[in-house]
DNA sequence: CTGAAAGCGCTTACAG
DNA sequence: CTGAAAGCGCTTACAG
């Protein structure tokens, strides 16, 4: 018994028709007789053939797949994004790929926008270079986005976003609010510290140098503004913070609590995201809820759009955010 | 100025050679003469050729792509081991595909062990179907494991895992150490009870059916086993419990302070898995540290072994496990 | 409704 | 060291 793989002329052969009509039969039986359908039923049952894809790609032109490049995989943030798209890509039939483009070398990045290695890219990371990216095959951006690249984005407002954070304190009664920012350059960090200067600005509240912290998204660095900000002067240092994601947020409560400190009596916290495990830790984080999920899913119905020359846009596709108040907000302290 | 993709003829053409020389100056150059391979360079820079993959690999009778089947993308706790997969499989020329195995239908199921999809399989799933998988390509599965399928398997003694949180406990001088378990059926939660039981058998501990609660993984199943735990009499509820996930333990640690306890002072906590958050809640989480980066990558590495045939035989790689001791953990109240 | 044939873009055993 | 040719497994315009 030979581990033999049967192709379409195993099974043209045993039903008594050409290869053209197993084709036809397989990708579009209207054109085919019913008695000649069944016949090739039976020879692929007999058979246990199975269409190799590869070949049918070959022929296509495709490749049936879709790379999403993400800026760091063991970052939970993008699993959920991923999620999203996985649900969309997977029922349309096409492979997801993903790279992660910090772990492949940079000698991988000419490839990413290769034709003959997918069909299209969603691209999660904004600090890719645009030359490797640019004219080859249909791109959509999701969350962040590649500045000067010509694709449809689908994402949040930012920098209102971030505004309503602010607000949120401000309408608590804060005066010194404070910012720890993501990742120099990045452009989520940009649009977001905008938002955060626009609210303060538009409520007449003091912007200071010395209430804004440098971030960049990680625990750690959150923990490290925590132990900045518990150095600062009681009476002058911010009374209440916006940290450009939920993680800091988690690793300046964790840090302050610490210190014998108690939030939000001591300082209140708006994070950013809504990752799930904030709602449980204690208190529970007041943040700005980031519909992930959907985000995935719009951007690989977008691409697909593009794939089938549906979508000719290049507009953005915005997607709403929620303010979610918990118990890491309160007045300040009198 | 047509959008025309070089293919190889165009660049043997412009060298003044034949394709089968291009390809073997690509592929094998060192079969192929100086002066000859500086031509096919030229032409290749002229034209703007790129290799074809799906040609290739068509020719090659593979795909070029393993892919990994996770049973729940948006679960963080699968992004760190693909994280290590990705890290192996990039630079090895592998492309790596993911599949949801909860959002991706049933009828799917069928084509995930398909020759044609990809050359090999990561499993992260141990509730797929053994038919579904067995005997078309290779197979390695990581973390969890699929009852019955003959594969190598990269994971982690969850057995004597469990019992060092126990002992850890008891080390501490508790006697009533209760257990959240995973979910149902799930060979993870079977083996982490078992290990459960082991370690109160061998300290004489009780083991009682009151002080094992049904969870699910979920930091919502932990918040209810917690919130079951304080219905109960406080003279005989455990004063200790070992949760076989972090994400349990943060939804228990959340409900328990809620309800105006505190951790360890009113009950101790250890969790399962060493996610990275867990660092920075308060208290820090006690917990059993699982390698799964390197479990991702080893995973990658055998299965990277067996496609080419160096790998042969079936037996489990385990990794080491780790005690991390924060603070939510110490002695019962007297 | 069906078949013969060309072709998608590569690779490689064979011959020289 | 190099080329002609067959072939990987499909699909589809063309002809009947």
């Amino acid at each position: 018994m030979k581990k033999y793989r049967p192709n379409i002329s195993d099974v043209a052969r045993l039903a008594g028709v050409s290869t053209a009509t197993v084709s036809r039969a397989l990708s579009n039986p209207s054109l085919v007789s019913e008695a000649t359908r069944e016949a090739v039923r039976g020879a692929i049952a007999a058979t246990g053939y199975r269409l190799n894809e590869t070949a049918r790609n070959l022929r296509h032109r495709r490749t049936g797949g879709i790379l999403a490049l993400v800026p760091n995989l063991a970052n939970p943030f993008f699993s959920q994004i991923l999620s999203g798209v996985a649900s969309v890509l997977g029922p349309a039939g096409y492979n997801l790929l993903i790279a992660d483009t910090r772990t492949a070398g940079a000698d991988r990045l000419l490839d990413y926008a290769e034709p003959s290695r997918s069909d299209g890219l969603i691209i999660l990371d904004g600090s890719l270079p645009v030359s490797a990216l640019t004219g080859r095959i249909p791109i959509v951006e999701a969350c962040e986005w590649v500045p000067g690249l010509v694709a449809p984005r689908v994402k949040i407002d930012n920098r209102s976003a971030a505004g309503l954070a602010v607000q949120h304190l401000a309408d608590l009664g804060h005066v010194r609010i404070g910012h720890v920012v993501g990742p120099a350059g990045n452009v989520l960090s940009v649009a977001r510290l905008a938002g955060y200067e626009d609210a303060l600005r538009s409520r007449g509240l003091p912007l200071v140098q010395s209430a804004i912290y440098q971030g960049d998204f990680s625990l750690e660095s959150g923990r490290a503004a925590a132990a900045l900000w518990l150095q600062q002067p009681q009476e002058t240092r911010p009374t209440a913070l916006f940290l450009a994601s939920d993680a800091m947020a988690c690793g300046f409560i964790g840090e302050v609590q610490r210190h014998g400190l108690t939030v939000p009596r001591d300082v209140s916290v708006v994070g950013f995201d809504d990752i799930e495990l904030i709602a449980h830790i204690s208190p529970p984080l007041t943040t700005i809820r980031q519909p992930r999920t959907a985000i995935g899913q719009v951007a690989a119905e977008r691409l697909l759009n593009r794939l089938r020359s549906i979508d000719d846009t290049d507009e953005d596709t915005i997607l709403p955010v929620e303010l979610i108040i918990r118990a890491s907000t309160a007045a300040p302290r009198r």
